[in-house]
RNA sequence: CGCGGGGUGGAGCAGCCAGGUAGCUCGUCAGGCUCAUAACCUGAAGGUCAGAGGUUCAAAUCCUCUCCCCGCAACCA
């Protein structure tokens, strides 16, 4: 059985989740139950990020205590995954013992290694960016050339990790991976700023004096561990590395750790790095997906124009007559539909509403309620089995479906891949007028109404196997009306004509229609 | 020469890397049908693929130049 490792980042939870959050997460359960559907041993990490001064500054402006202003914060992600039927195996916290033992082993090694080493910095150090910085660095007005805000320069003695020893052996491994890091975009752009920035090595401590908030350095406790430094650890402590071997030999390499463009450098260069000196495989693949624009506007806090996934999926589920599962999942495709894989996106409601009315609306759920609707006027709800051949009319576009969607949801392009099966979905709706069931029953057709029923039936449960990954709980209520029990999806289970009976259970359309006024 | 993304029928996008009848969804208009959530099906209108030049038998696609739009303090996928 092939295993499957995918991670989320670890979420800084020094503020609330917003729609990228769970953009990232939810691509990632698409992509877990897909390869779970398809047979793989799965693991799906995702987890917190906890450390840190912004953490420390945030829970002091809402008077908290660290340790409570974080807990708070990480039940109301758990909270989203939960509404938006995440179906992570573990959540990993960077305040977990387990984690902070395991980046301490590590420190400790890499230091033994001579990979960490201790050295007086004299540089600028940009506080909201966390970041050192050398004077040519600098801006002109000596700030950050990040953040673009005054660098303090500081000189201080730090312990380093030597990036720039791996310079060389990275730059030839990218070279030889051309995968790696994908989109290809990205990888050109992570090779373009290693041709023109010589890695430096990377200060991995900060003083306690300046810094309280993190994983005491093992070698040297005046000092704590960079939260980045830590925080990719979770990779592999989340999966048991250093505790439990049997299941970290399972899953290590992660087979893809799903990340915002913005965090490219840290993971595919940092993270790597850290990985060869500590003698691991890389990750097979670093994904870094796009942006969210709201209403063409990128997101941000001043222009109080972030969507916050919760009051966005209450907002739904009020206009989809109070069904929140619906709403979630009515979400979930949303996100999925409507970003090209790694480009940038644009939300608005309108766009979501638009998606629901016409997609999920008329083409999915018209045709689930059409359809079984049939199926209880003419068979009183008992469609048997006539044949076991894909109908002339399916085979084109079942073949298409079948074909393409596999090689697209295993790398996560459920874009493309739904592409695919909505077109599989207005073929049905294609067939039903072509067939003219209505005329069928009037002139006492039975043997070819039987067969009609039959082949739109199967062919709605070949789409509620499809539609699993994205909109799980809309693919069980589907199968629940045709009468069939999956209590485990497989993708074997999604060929035509193994059923040899629907016994009809309709219920409501599964999606309503949004009166946009 | 700061960096990056982009300019394809009314809207949103695909196609560009591996040149060869310009495709999809939405919208509009007309028609059809009635099993259905004013849903579904059919047909039509609508594009000099930002512009100029070049390579080529052939360019939305490759090369050069120009113009225009978006993002680039923090928070942050």
């Amino acid at each position: 059985m092939n295993k499957f490792y995918l991670t989320t980042p670890i979420y800084y939870v020094n503020a609330n989740p917003h729609i990228g959050h769970a953009y990232t997460n939810v691509i990632c359960d698409c992509l877990a139950r897909f390869r779970r559907m398809r047979g793989e041993k799965v693991f799906f990490l995702t987890g917190s990020d906890e450390h840190g001064e912004k953490i420390q500054q945030a829970a002091l402006k809402e008077g908290l205590d660290v340790d409570d202003f974080i807990g708070g914060k990480v039940e109301i992600f758990r909270q989203l995954w939960k509404k938006l039927g995440l179906s992570h195996d573990f959540f990993v916290r960077t305040s977990w013992p387990e984690h902070k033992r395991v980046v301490k082993g590590i420190i400790e090694k890499l230091y033994q290694n001579g990979d960490i080493y201790k050295s007086r910095y004299s540089a600028f150090y940009c506080v909201g960016c966390e970041t050192f910085w050398t004077k040519v660095q600098l801006d002109q007005q000596g700030n950050c050339p990040e953040c673009g805000r005054i660098s303090e320069q500081i000189s201080e003695e730090n312990y380093f990790f030597k990036l720039s020893k791996y310079e060389s052996w990275f730059k030839d491994y990218l070279e030889k991976n051309p995968d790696f890091i994908k989109p290809r975009i990205r990888y050109n752009e992570v090779k373009k700023f290693l041709e023109g920035h010589p890695l430096t090595d990377l200060c991995v401590s900060r003083p306690k004096k300046r810094i309280s908030w993190g994983i005491s350095l093992p070698i040297d406790e005046d000092y704590i561990v960079y939260v980045w430094f830590d925080a990719l650890i979770n990779y592999i402590s989340g999966i048991g590395y250093g505790s439990d071997q049997e299941k970290f030999n399972t899953f290590w390499p992660a087979d893809v750790h799903y990340i915002g463009k913005d965090i490219l450098r840290h993971h595919a260069v940092f993270w790597p790095i850290m990985l060869k000196a500590m003698g691991l495989e890389l990750p097979r693949c670093i994904f870094a997906h796009g942006w969210w624009k709201i209403e063409e506007e990128k997101m941000s806090k001043s222009k109080g124009n972030i969507v916050n996934p919760f009051n966005l999926i209450d907002q739904l589920s009020g206009l989809m007559g109070g069904n929140q599962e619906m709403a979630a999942d009515a979400f979930r495709y949303f996100l999925m539909r409507e970003i090209p894989a790694g480009l940038d996106g644009n939300f608005s409601l309108r766009a979501l509403i638009g998606r629901i009315n016409s997609d999920l609306a008329n083409d999915l759920g018209n045709l689930v309620y059409r359809s079984l609707n049939m199926a209880c006027k003419y068979a009183q709800g008992k469609v048997e089995s006539t044949s076991r051949q894909v109908p002339p009319e399916f085979e084109k576009s079942l073949m298409n479906l079948e074909e393409n969607y596999g090689f697209l949801a295993q790398e996560g392009n459920f874009f493309k891949a739904l592409d695919y099966l909505f077109e599989f979905i207005r073929r049905i709706n294609k067939y039903i007028e072509e067939v003219k069931p209505w005329n069928l029953n009037k002139e006492k057709k039975e043997k070819q109404l039987a067969h009609f029923l039959y082949s739109i039936c199967e062919g709605i449960k070949i789409v509620s196997f499809y539609l699993y990954p994205v909109m799980p709980k809309a693919s069980l209520s589907i199968q629940r009306q045709l009468g069939i029990d999956s209590k485990t999806f497989s993708l074997k289970q999604a060929r035509w004509g193994m059923t040899d009976v629907f016994q009809i259970k309709k219920e409501k359309p599964l999606f309503p229609r949004i009166d946009v006024n």
